[in-house]
DNA sequence: TTATTATATTAAAACGTTTTGATAATATTT
DNA sequence: AAATATTATCAAAACGTTTTAATATAATAA
C-alpha cells in the first residue's frame, strides 16, 4: 500500500489540509509545523499522487506537444532536439509532456486524445501544423505556444530562432573577411524562415553600404534541399556575375553549393567562401568544414515550456514572438 | 462546464454506474439501455475524464518510454520511428506515452519522475540503457519491455528485429544470384545485433553447403559506422582472397564499402555485389541504390506496446524474445 | 480591559470516475 | 406455485488530493 497524505498528517499529528498547504508552498503554516511535516514527508518517502492531485486541482500537470509526423521523423533531428529540450525543461517545472504526431492534413479523426480527454494544461505546436488543427484547438480555452512557425491567422505567441540576426551575423562575418559580392542561395522564398534570412542578408549589406545586386539572389527553387542548393549554384554561374562568397540559407543547400563548387574545382574558401545556416551535425564532416549559424535547439524547446508554464500559472495570454539567439560558428569554409 | 458521466446518466434516465458499465465494456447491461447510453454519449460528445478515471481505477493509462539521449537524437531516426509506432499503437489501446531520455551513465538524480510518482502502468526501455537504471526499475513491480536490447542479466521480454533471418535472406539472395565467395563486413562483433547477423550469414552458407572462409569475415572494427565499412573493405582487398559479394551488417557500413569500391573503380553490382542491413532512408539515394534488409520500425514499437498492454491487463509476466520479421529489399546493388 | 484583526488550523465538500454490495426484476428449477 | 438462480440496475463508498469556509488562537488596536 502506498503512503498517502493521510499517513503524513497522522504521523505529524496534524490535519490533511495543513500537509496540503505545505505541499503546495502556500502561506499560513508555522515554520515549526512546516518543518515537522517536511521531515515526515522525507521519512515516509512520500510522493504526492499525481492523479489525485490532478483531480482535485483541475490541473493535470501535462503539456501536449504536437508536430507533424513528417517533421518528427526527418533525418535531421531538428524537432527531436527541440522536443528533448522541452522534455528536460518540463521536468524542472514538474510537468509531463504528452507528445503526439499528426498527419499533414487534419481530419476530425485525429484530434489528439489529450484534447478530447482534457488531459493537458496547455499545448505546444512545433513546426508547420495543419490550419484545421489550429482552429480546432483555439476552441479550447488552453494556452498555446508555437515553435518555429507563425500561424497565418490568429494572435499567438511563437518561439522562433532569430533568423534575421543569424543572416546578419553571417553576412557581417563575410564582409569582415573582405567579401563584397555575396550571393544569397535561398531555395524556396515562400518559407518564412528563408524570407527572414533574406531580410537579414539585406539588412547587413545596407548597414555596410553595399549595394544590393538582385542577380546575386537566387530563390527560384521549389524547396530548400541540397539539390536546390546545387541547382541554385549552377544557376549563379550561368548568370556570369562575379561573386566571392555564398550565403546559403540552410546547411542542406550549402552542401549542394559545395558539391557544385567542387565539381568546378573551385577552392573553398580561397576562391569562394561559403556560409550555411542551422549547424546540422554533419556540418563538421564536410571538406572543408562548414561555417554556419548555430541555434541551440534544446533552448528553443525550453523557452517554449517556460512560456507555456508562465501562461498556465498566471492564467494570462502572451502574444508576439520570442526570438532565441543564434550564433556564428566559424569553421574552414570562410 | 464540461460534460460528465452524470450528464449522460441524467439524459438517459439511468444511474451513473450503468453508464460506467457500458463505458468499460462490462457485461450486465441490456442491449437496449446500452444503445441509449451510447447515443447519449455521442450526442453530448462526452469523453470520460482521464484523471478521474485513473483515480478510481488505480490505473493511470500511461506507459513510460525510456531511451538514452544519444539514441534518441541520432541522425538516423531509428528510435524516433520506433517511438512513433509505439505512440500510435498506444493510442489504439487508449494509453499515453511518457517519453523521457536518460544519460548513458545512471545516477540517482535522473530517476524518471514517472517512476517516483507512480505515474505509469509499465515501462518500455529502448536500445541499450544503463544497467543501474534497469536494476532500479526492477525494484518496482511494473511490467517492463525491452526494445532492440537484451539486458545482460535478469529475465525480461525483448522485442527485437529478426537479425538472424535478415542475414539469412540477404545471403540466400546473393547465393541465388550465383555468388559463392561472400564477404561479411561486420564492424564491431561485440554488438549483439552484429553477432546475430553473422550467425545468419553462417547459417545461410551452411544451408547451401558452402564452406565458411574465415578470411572473408572482417569484424575487427571498433564501431559500425561508414568509416568502419570503408576500412573493413580496404582490409578485405589487402587479404587478397577473391570475393564477388559483400554483405555489410548495416547500411552505414555498406556506404563505406561502396565508397571503397568506387575508389577502386569496381563496378557494383557487376564486379562485386553489395547488400546492407536496416534500409535507412538514404539507401535509395546511393548510386547504385542499395539492396538491403528492411525492418518496419513502427512495427517494433507497436509490438512493444501490444506486449506491455497485454502484461498490464493480464497482470502476467512475459519472458523471452519477440522477433519482428524483416524483409529483403532488392535494389540495384545486387 | 474589550473589541478587532490577523494567523494557524481544520472539517467537510468537491473533483469525476470505478467498484462494491444491495435490490429489484426476471427467468429457471424444483 | 414456491424456491432458487440469474440478470439488470443502482446507491453509496472509495480513490488521494485541493479548496472553501469555519473555528480557534494569538496579536494588535481602542
Amino acid at each position: 500500500m502506498s503512503v498517502t497524505i493521510k499517513d503524513v498528517a497522522k504521523k505529524v499529528g496534524v490535519s490533511v489540509s495543513t500537509v496540503s498547504l505545505v505541499l503546495n508552498k502556500k502561506r499560513g503554516v508555522t515554520e515549526e509545523t512546516k518543518k515537522k511535516i517536511l521531515r515526515a514527508i522525507e521519512e515516509l518517502n512520500y510522493h504526492p499522487h499525481r492523479i489525485a492531485r490532478g483531480l482535485a486541482s483541475k490541473k493535470n500537470g501535462n503539456i501536449g506537444f504536437i508536430l507533424t509526423n513528417y517533421h518528427f521523423s526527418r533525418a535531421e533531428p531538428f524537432y527531436t532536439k527541440i522536443f528533448l529540450g522541452s522534455e528536460f525543461e518540463a521536468r524542472q517545472h514538474n510537468y509531463y509532456i504528452l507528445l503526439t504526431t499528426v498527419e499533414n492534413k487534419f481530419t476530425k479523426n485525429d484530434i489528439p486524445r489529450f484534447l478530447l480527454e482534457k488531459n493537458v494544461d496547455g499545448v505546444i505546436l512545433a513546426g508547420k501544423v495543419p490550419a484545421g488543427l489550429i482552429e480546432y484547438i483555439s476552441n479550447y480555452d488552453l494556452p498555446v505556444v508555437f515553435i518555429d512557425y507563425i500561424p497565418p491567422k490568429g494572435k499567438y505567441i511563437a518561439v522562433l530562432m532569430d533568423n534575421v540576426d543569424g543572416a546578419n551575423q553571417a553576412i557581417s562575418h563575410l564582409i569582415e573577411k573582405g567579401h563584397r559580392q555575396i550571393s544569397f542561395v535561398g531555395g524556396d522564398i515562400n518559407h518564412p524562415s528563408i524570407a527572414a534570412r533574406l531580410e537579414g542578408y539585406k539588412q547587413a549589406l545596407q548597414h555596410e553600404n553595399i549595394a544590393l545586386n538582385p542577380d546575386l539572389i537566387v530563390t527560384f527553387s521549389p524547396d530548400t534541399t541540397d539539390v536546390d542548393g546545387y541547382n541554385s549554384t549552377c544557376e549563379l554561374f550561368k548568370r556570369k556575375i562575379p561573386f566571392t562568397a555564398i550565403f546559403a540559407a540552410n546547411d542542406a543547400m550549402a552542401f549542394g553549393c559545395l558539391k557544385c563548387l567542387k565539381e568546378r574545382k573551385i577552392k573553398v574558401p580561397e576562391q569562394i567562401a561559403l556560409v550555411g545556416f542551422d549547424d546540422v551535425d554533419i556540418a563538421v564532416q564536410t571538406e572543408p568544414r562548414l561555417t554556419t549559424i548555430k541555434v541551440d535547439k534544446e533552448d528553443i524547446g525550453a523557452m517554449a515550456i517556460k512560456t507555456i508554464v508562465e501562461m498556465i500559472n498566471t492564467n494570462r495570454k502572451i502574444q508576439g514572438q520570442i526570438l532565441v539567439p543564434v550564433q556564428l560558428i566559424v569553421r574552414e569554409s570562410t
